[in-house]
DNA sequence: CAGCTGACAGATTTCAATATCTGTCAGCTG
DNA sequence: CAGCTGACAGATATTGAAATCTGTCAGCTG
């Protein structure tokens, strides 16, 4: 049964999407539970969105866009550089680990839409490292980082701290020195930088 | 029919295992086929290897020995630190890229085995990072470096790297912009290295 | 007539019956 | 009699028929 009358929004239905995934789980949510929980017919899905793939994608832009706009924040407090870069680094992890802990089976599930959603990730990237960059040619700004190429640099240093952000490492977010490793990690990349 | 009439020993058993793991890959490949290719069956075979997983450990642990060799004369070589820690990850880079590039089905099958065997993984993975603390050591005794924990820097520096090894990562290997990469990431690390 | 419905074709998934495989062991063979 | 065989029970994988899903669209409805 519909739960409201509203007209059908674009926003609506990604609602709705998530709460399927969540449900269902990625193998089995389909565009006619989607349109069920929404009490309309799956035609009316496609009215919104071109195909299932095109819907699917949405919602994975929509989860990507929520950690970014955190990450944000970070980069325009006004802390040094060093500082920005630690905590920006420790807040990715953090933010990373906590959904993998939390909830691992919806965390699973956006895994599977994230490799599906090749697109919406590379942009997702490219903003983490672009904030990564903003941080890093600050700091050589300042005269804290020496950094011949801020934005390769900002590259390495993410590429660097994968095992403590691509969700490849999930399983390895819960041993207990994790938390040891990644700040051996970010010693040597931040002596790395130094001036 | 039977290739020789020799002896049934697990050497010949790994040797047809590899062999039948490559051709009909990790999901298909059986023990019947083993025991066929041999000539003998597959009963003969349990003999030997107690149970599937065990021969399949056994094949996956011959194929990471083999790397490990590689790496080790690299270490024993007389080279400085700095210049042996540099050939040791291109090294070791350079072996998993020629592997994954050559073969990619073979690769494929190798990974499959390696997620099965993960006491013969971790074996792997505290071979190479010895190796890789053992030249990092050398460097504080020389000098050159500087590291308050020579086996946890050496860990530091084999997940900072994991983007160039890790075979989750092979896909990204054949990147026209990965050389530049890898050496972004290393030269950031042997700059927070140096003494 | 803008937006929704539901029937439809082709693609994909599910499910249960069937076949194959793993691991054991009593007995055969050289 | 050491080493191998092959039949067997239970577990796992394959297969193909039936069910469901995706994406379209002609026509209904407010």
């Amino acid at each position: 049964m519909p739960a409201t009358s509203e007209t059908l929004t674009a926003e609506r239905i990604l609602e709705a999407t998530e709460e399927v995934l969540r449900r269902h789980g990625p193998a089995k949510a389909t565009v006619v539970d989607v349109a069920r929980a929404l009490g309309v017919s799956h035609g009316s899905v496609y009215r919104h969105f071109r195909t299932k793939a095109a819907l699917r994608e949405a919602v994975t832009k929509r989860w990507l866009d929520r950690t970014t706009e955190v990450l944000a924040r970070i980069v325009r407090s006004g802390d040094d550089a060093e500082t920005r870069l630690r905590d920006w680094l420790a807040a990715l992890f953090a933010a990373k680990r906590r959904k993998a802990g939390d909830d691992p089976e919806l965390f699973a599930t956006y895994q599977v839409l994230a490799v599906e959603a090749g697109e919406a990730v590379s942009a997702h990237l490219t903003d983490l490292t672009g904030q990564l960059a903003r941080i890093i040619q600050d700091g050589v700004d300042t005269g804290v980082f020496t950094a011949p190429d801020p934005e390769a640099t900002a590259r390495a240093v993410f590429h660097a701290t994968g095992r403590f952000h691509d969700p490849g490492y999930a399983a390895a977010w819960q041993r207990h020195d994790i938390q040891t490793e990644f700040e051996a990690v970010v010693d040597l990349l931040v002596r790395g930088l130094r001036a």
